[in-house]
DNA sequence: GAGTTTGAAACT
DNA sequence: CAGTTTCAAACTC
C-alpha cells in the first residue's frame, strides 16, 4: 500500500502511451460511450495480459450473449454520468494527484471497515473465502478482487441510504486503488478498470465512489489515467477523479489484504459478484424503499441472482411475477432509474459485455448471442427482476434467519447445469445449501473444466435462456416485437402438466411467452400462448405479403412500362427474338434461390414468404421460410430492371412472380409453357415453378 | 420442513 | 433423435 515506488516502477512505461490516448478527445468519447472498448484494448494492449486475459474466458463468462445489449444499455448509462464525468476530469486528475496522499492513510481504516461490512454480508464471505480458500492463486494477487469487494460493499450496504452506500463504494475503490498502487502484478489492471466501469454503471449514486478511485488511479497512475477516466459526478464533489476503467492496463499491485486474490480468481469472483451484487442492490432498494428496516432482508437481498441464465428468465418473470410490485414500489422513478441504471445490472452488463465480446470474437457461428443481447433495457429488466425474485425467494425460503440460498444441490456437485449458480456462472457461496459442491473458486480448475465440457456440447448452454428480439433483428416483424411475446426462451419449453402457468415452465419463469419452439402442450403462458404467437406470426406474415406483394405490383408494372417504352424505341432484334436465354438466366438465379431453400410447398401454404420470419432465433421453420422467401422475392425485384433493360417485356412478365397480374398474354409463346402455367397464379406459382427451371435449363 | 410434482439436463 | 434417468427447483401440504 505504502509503495508509491512499486507502482511508479510498474507504471513508467504505460503512462506515456497512455496519456497520448488519453488526451485524444476521441479516446475519452469513446470511452464514455462504451465501456467496452476501453477494457478491450488494455486487455489486448496489455503486455500483462496473461492474466488479464486468461480471466475472462473463465468459467464466469456465460453472459456473453447479452453483448450488444449490455453495450447498448451501458452506453446510456454510460453516457450519463461520463458526460458529467468528462466535465469534471481534468479537475479530477488534479486532484488525484493531490489526495493521493490523503487517502493512502485512509485507505487501510476504510479496508478494514469494509472488510467488516463485507463479511457482515453474505456474498462477502463468498469473496473472502475465496481468497482465502484458494491460495494456490495467491501468486498473483490483482486489483480484481479488491473490486470485488467493492462491488459487494454496495450491494451489503443498505440501499435507502444511498449516500452511504455511495460512500462505501468510494472507500473499497479508494481501497482498491491503493491496493494496485501497492500491486505490480500486470494484467491486474484491466480488472480495475472493469471494476471501475461497473461502478460506475452501477449506479449514479456510486460514482462518488468512481471518483475515489478515479482518484487513486491518477494518483497512482496519473499520466495514465489523466485522459481517461471521467465521469464526475454532477452533484457531488467533482474532485474526486472518476477512474477510466479503460485505463488501467498497468499492473497492479499485489494487495496485501486477504481480499487481494488472485488474477484469475479475481476475475472469476468479480463475475459471480457481478451476478450477484444486481440482485442485492435492486432488493437492497426495494427493502429500503418498502421498509427501510429490514436488516434481515439485507442479508438475503446480498444473495440476489444466481445465474445469468437463470436470471434472465427469472427477472421477467419476477418482474410480471410478484416482483413488480416491488418495482413499484419503488417510491420514484429516479429510484428505479438507479437500480436499473446504475445499480447493479450494469456490472453484469459489463461482465457480460466483455465476455460476451470475447465470446462472439472467439465463437462467430453464435448469433444468438449476439441477438440476445438487442436491448440493455431489456437486460435491466431482466436482471432486476431476478434479484428481486432471488430475494423474495430468499426471504421465503431461507427466511429471515438465514442470509442467503441459493443453489441446493445434493448429487450434481454443483458442476452441471441443474445447479442455479453454476448455470448462472457464479461460484456458490455460503447461502447455498449444496453438498460436496466443487462449484468454488478453490476447484476453479475442475469448474473451468466442466463448463468448457458442458460448452462444448451445448455452446449456448450458459447462454440466458430468454432471449430478446433485438431491433435488427425485429425489424423485419414488428409485429411480432408488439407482441407480448417479443422476448422467447431460448429452446422453448416442453411443459406438459403445467400448462405453463407455473415456474416450472421456463418460459413462464422468464417472463416470456412461449413460441413456436415450445413443444408445451395445453398452453397457457400467461405471457403469451404458443398459439399466440403462431397467430401473431401468422398475421404480420400475412401483412408482409400483403405489402411486398403491392411493393412487387406497383415495381412490375412500372417495370414493365419502362420496358415497353424501351422496346418501342430501340426495337432490337436480338432479344426480343430470344427472349429466352434471358428468361433463363433470370430463372436460373431465382429458382437457385428457392431450389435451395424454399420448398414448393411452402411457397404455396405461406403466402406471406416474407413475413413469417419469427424474431426470435427460435423459429427454425419460419425463419428458414422466410429467408428464402425474401431473398427470391428481393431478387426478382432486383432482377426485374436488368431483365427489363437487357430483355423483352415478354421475358419480365414471365419471370416476374406477379405475372398473373400482368398477365402477358405475349408469353405463352416462349418455350416456357410450364412456368407461364405456373405464373398464372401470381406470386405462389412464380415460386414453384423457380424449381423446376434448373432442370430444364441442363436439359436444353 | 418433508414430501411431491415438474420439466430441464444428462445419459443411453 | 428418441427414450429414459437424474436432478433440483417449484410447489403442496
Amino acid at each position: 500500500m505504502d509503495n508509491p515506488q512499486k507502482k511508479s516502477s510498474s507504471q513508467m512505461e504505460t503512462p506515456t502511451p497512455k496519456s497520448k490516448f488519453e488526451d485524444s478527445p476521441v479516446f475519452n468519447y469513446i470511452n464514455n460511450l462504451s465501456p467496452i472498448e476501453p477494457v478491450k484494448s488494455i486487455s489486448t494492449a496489455q503486455t500483462f495480459s496473461s492474466l488479464s486475459f486468461t480471466s475472462p474466458p473463465p468459467v464466469f463468462t456465460s453472459p456473453h450473449a447479452s453483448f450488444h445489449r449490455e453495450s447498448r444499455f451501458f452506453r446510456c448509462h454510460y453516457s450519463a454520468d461520463r458526460s458529467k464525468a468528462l466535465d469534471s476530469k481534468e479537475e479530477v486528475v488534479a486532484s488525484a494527484d493531490v489526495d493521493l496522499n490523503k487517502d493512502a492513510t485512509l485507505e487501510e481504516e476504510e479496508n478494514e471497515e469494509e472488510k467488516a461490512s463485507i463479511e457482515a454480508s453474505c456474498e462477502l464471505p463468498q469473496v473472502l473465502k475465496s481468497d482465502s480458500q484458494t491460495p494456490d492463486r495467491g501468486d498473483s494477487p490483482c486489483a480484481g478482487d479488491v473490486v470485488e469487494e467493492v462491488l459487494v460493499d454496495p450491494s451489503d450496504t443498505p440501499r435507502g441510504d444511498n449516500a452511504s452506500s455511495s460512500e462505501d463504494v468510494k472507500m473499497s475503490l479508494q481501497k482498491v486503488v491503493d491496493a494496485r498502487e501497492e500491486d505490480n502484478t500486470p494484467g491486474c489492471g484491466r480488472l480495475m478498470a472493469d471494476a471501475s466501469e461497473l461502478l460506475v454503471f452501477r449506479s449514479p449514486n456510486d460514482s462518488e465512489a468512481f471518483r475515489c478511485l478515479v482518484d487513486k488511479i491518477s494518483s497512482s497512475e496519473r499520466r495514465f489515467c489523466a485522459g481517461v477516466k471521467s465521469t464526475k459526478e454532477q452533484d457531488i464533489s467533482k474532485d474526486i477523479p472518476v477512474n477510466g476503467s479503460s485505463d488501467d492496463n498497468e499492473p497492479l499491485a499485489v494487495l496485501p489484504n486477504e481480499s487481494v486474490s488472485h488474477l484469475h480468481r479475481g476475475s472469476m469472483r468479480r463475475r459471480c459478484l457481478d451476478f450477484e451484487v444486481p440482485g442485492k442492490r435492486k432488493k437492497d432498494i426495494a427493502d429500503d424503499q418498502q421498509t427501510v428496516c429490514e436488516n434481515k432482508a439485507e442479508s438475503s437481498s446480498k444473495c440476489v441472482v444466481p445465474g445469468i441464465g437463470l436470471h434472465l428468465n427469472a427477472i421477467a418473470m419476477s418482474l410480471r411475477d410478484r416482483k413488480i410490485n416491488v418495482m413499484h414500489e419503488y417510491s420514484t422513478s429516479e429510484e428505479i432509474q438507479m437500480s436499473l441504471t446504475g445499480s447493479t445490472t450494469p456490472i453484469h452488463s459489463q461482465d457480460t459485455v466483455l465476455e460476451t465480446l470475447d465470446q462472439a470474437e472467439s465463437e462467430p457461428g453464435e448469433g444468438q448471442a449476439l441477438e440476445e443481447a438487442p436491448n440493455a433495457l431489456v437486460l435491466f429488466e431482466q436482471l432486476n427482476p431476478s434479484s428481486l425474485k432471488k430475494k423474495r425467494r430468499m426471504s421465503e425460503q431461507a427466511g429471515e434467519g438465514e442470509s442467503c440460498k441459493r443453489c441446493n444441490c445434493k448429487k450434481s456437485k454443483c458442476l452441471k447445469l441443474y445447479c442455479e449458480c453454476f448455470a448462472a456462472g457464479v461460484y456458490c457461496i455460503e447461502p447455498c445449501s449444496c453438498i460436496d459442491c466443487f462449484n468454488k473458486p478453490i476447484h476453479e480448475d475442475t469448474v473451468l473444466a466442466t463448463r468448457k465440457q458442458i460448452e462444448s456440447r451445448n455452446p449456448l448452454a450458459f447462454a440466458p435462456k430468454v432471449i430478446r428480439n433485438s431491433d435488427s433483428i425485429m425489424d423485419a416483424s414488428d409485429d411480432a416485437s408488439k407482441t407480448p411475446a417479443s422476448a422467447r426462451h431460448k429452446r422453448g419449453c416442453n411443459c406438459k402438466k403445467s400448462n405453463c402457468l407455473k415456474k416450472y415452465c421456463e418460459c413462464y419463469q422468464g417472463g416470456v411467452g412461449c413460441s413456436i419452439n415450445c413443444r408445451c402442450e395445453g398452453c397457457k403462458n400467461a405471457f403469451g400462448r404458443k398459439e399466440d404467437s403462431l397467430l401473431a406470426i401468422m398475421e404480420s406474415k400475412q401483412e408482409e405479403d400483403r405489402q411486398t406483394y403491392e411493393k412487387r405490383t406497383a415495381k412490375i408494372q412500372h417495370n414493365s412500362d419502362l420496358s415497353k417504352e424501351v422496346e418501342e424505341q430501340n426495337p432490337r432484334s436480338d432479344q426480343p427474338s430470344t427472349p429466352l436465354p434471358t428468361y433463363r438466366h433470370l430463372v436460373v438465379h431465382q429458382p437457385f434461390l428457392s431450389k435451395n431453400r424454399l420448398p414448393p410447398t411452402q411457397f404455396f401454404l405461406g403466402a406471406g414468404s416474407s413475413s413469417l420470419r419469427k424474431p426470435d432465433n427460435d423459429l427454425t421453420q419460419p425463419r428458414n421460410e422466410k429467408k428464402p422467401l425474401e431473398t427470391v422475392i428481393e431478387d426478382k425485384t432486383e432482377t426485374m430492371p436488368e431483365i427489363l433493360t437487357s430483355s423483352p417485356i415478354t421475358t419480365i412478365k414471365a419471370i416476374s412472380p406477379n405475372s398473373k397480374r400482368v398477365s402477358p398474354p405475349q408469353i405463352g409463346s416462349s418455350e416456357s409453357g410450364s412456368i407461364l402455367g405456373k405464373r398464372s397464379n401470381g406470386r405462389k406459382l412464380i415460386l414453384r415453378s423457380i424449381p423446376a427451371f434448373p432442370s430444364l435449363n441442363p436439359n436444353q
